[in-house]
DNA sequence: ATAAAGCATAGAACCAGTTCCACAGCAAAA
DNA sequence: TTTTGCTGTGGAACTGGTTCTATGCTTTAT
């Protein structure tokens, strides 16, 4: 393998005239240039990355943390991310954590030992004041609310989308409500954004019995919308973490055939496919969003509007008028 | 930010005991050692990946090409591959190309340029002749038969799998049959195979008007059902290219109420949310296999057998005796 | 005529690691 | 007693780039 010493000893020129070359830039005559440039040919040189890495104190290469690396919610974050970094010329590897804060340190880590520029938590396990220790090594944008941390931020209002849907269903008459959520509300965020929403719309707590707390995949909704209908045999609704759970739910439903309204989130194509309604976290803003913040010196919080794509049997019941802050969409 | 001299430094040692240290090899003092790692602790230090990277001449990396960075095909390869080198710990950059030919380059070239260690093609634009130049730079490994080039795969039998399938729609009296594929049988390996596949079994072509090729997503998968009956009014089975296809197909179907049989690919969510049939290419063990290729001297073959899970009401059609090749599933 | 500015190039230091080699001390084997 | 082998350590070269600085040589402006 020809490194840059090699070509200027062919060429007959000095390592600094080559690496102008290379880089396109500093006073170099056409002359040197092509002499130069067809040392490289004849010896298939190019260059070696790393080390220019190393040299420039910056590798173009980010990480994205997020817990699950199938799981359409992260996939479709990821995605967004990943379509933005490469228009800017920036490699993006995929950080899996499973929930693990070990994993999320271990990135860190990485990020310490200079394996990435920057990286970006599209969920975490850990605290913010530990993210933020690592401020110094590098980039670092998480895709919720950070608050009063010293973090940049890209995310929705999760408290006022779910209080969006809440309220509409209250104000169509529903009351037998359950709702699903991937973790305890302990330490998921987004979990106690929906027990927050749900109290303060309704007035009191979640039934007992009326929130299940693991749904995490398609299957997870199948369990899901069988124990709820075991506790609420009345059961009218199920408010779920995502399209893949409310996709699990109603097959189940169909199964046992009760009839309930199943509402989803993100917008995936099982919405669409089995027609129910879904809240569209708009997640390609935000990950674009979050790129953007990446490499910013100040720390910037952005909030991105969500959505409400209301589709099936809701889309005749609830009034079109709709002043609320979320853009509401009937489909079809 | 503090490097390996400054610790030897600090310590009063010298820079090769610290890498010793660092690297736990090769002779060292409990108490230089200890000496050395409360400097490391007291200064901060870290070590840098790209520079240990540059040295060694060995990133731990590699990079995953693929056309689509939400197909669910691919998505469940990477998966499956990214699994794997995490536990080898590699890291696994996802790279997509959208079929384009520029960007298969351009990965390539980052192979030169020393920016992953192997490369992983699910899928390609580029002939296999482009890729064998490439050898010399790093692993490389197609997740499709090579044939008689110089380059290790893992695969599963395509002709065998989509053959076992025609013959069971045969035997079961099946004639009316339209089959989708993602890009023209010119271009894609997988269209030519099913087509040759069809003519075998058949002992005809595909008629006219009974293949649909440009079936690449869900909302493809609706508009090619249509098109299939249009074509054919007494339409009796689609195959499709995938289960998002297969489950696009599905929903036209029944939209304009024509009963037909609808198989997919790949056994995702779908098709057991939707009880249609499915031929399983095992991509979890392809995604593993190409994986423990990637860095093997000689170069390796390896096929991995297909299974057909049958559902729905094409479970109750079909017979069970079964020694074909594969294995038949029946689902549920 | 002379200073300033622009062009073209080379040399050497620098980025932050790894590893080969030499050398010393000491214990066990010849 | 000498040789061998193991332990422990340091120096220097090496990985392959980038960039600062110095040095000439032309032009151009004053």
């Amino acid at each position: 393998m020809a490194n840059i010493r090699d070509v200027a000893k062919a060429s007959g020129h000095s390592v600094s005239t080559v690496s102008r070359v290379l880089n396109q830039k500093g006073y170099v005559s056409e002359q040197t240039k092509s002499e130069i440039l067809s040392a490289m040919e004849k010896l298939n040189y190019h260059r070696n990355d790393l080390a220019r890495a190393l040299s420039l104190g910056k590798s173009y290469r980010i990480g994205v943390i997020l817990p699950y690396i199938n799981h359409p919610y992260f996939q479709k974050l990821a995605d967004a991310i990943a379509e933005k970094a490469l228009m800017e010329n920036y490699q993006v590897t995929l950080l899996p954590t499973n929930y693990d804060s070990k994993y999320e340190m271990k990135y860190l880590d990485m990020l310490k030992h200079r394996a990435f520029d920057g990286l970006i938590f599209t969920s975490r396990a850990i605290s913010f004041s530990q993210i933020i220790k690592y401020r110094s090594f590098g980039g670092l944008v998480c895709c919720e609310d950070t608050f009063d941390y010293p973090l940049s931020c890209a995310f929705t209002d999760r408290k006022k989308s779910f209080g969006n849907v809440l309220k509409i269903l209250k104000d169509a008459g529903y009351s037998h409500i359950g709702l699903t959520v991937s973790r305890s509300e302990v330490v998921s965020q987004s979990a106690k954004l929906t027990t927050q929403s749900y109290e303060s719309v309704f007035g009191h707590a979640i039934p007992e019995g009326m929130l299940y707390r693991d749904a995490k995949n398609m299957y997870d909704g199948i369990t899901a919308a069988g124990k709820l209908v075991e506790n609420d045999p009345d059961l009218e609704v199920i408010f779920a973490n995502g399209d893949q759970i409310a996709a699990g739910a109603l097959k189940k439903l169909e199964e046992i055939n009760h009839q309930a309204l199943v509402i989803g989130q993100e917008n995936l194509s099982s919405s669409f496919l089995l027609d129910f309604s879904t809240v569209d976290h708009r997640l390609d803003s935000i990950g674009e969003t979050a790129f953007d913040l990446l490499f910013e010196d100040k720390i910037i919080k952005k909030e991105i509007p969500s959505r409400f794509i209301v589709r099936g049997e809701l889309s005749e019941i609830i009034p079109n008028e709709d002043e609320d802050p979320l853009d509401k969409i009937i489909d079809k």
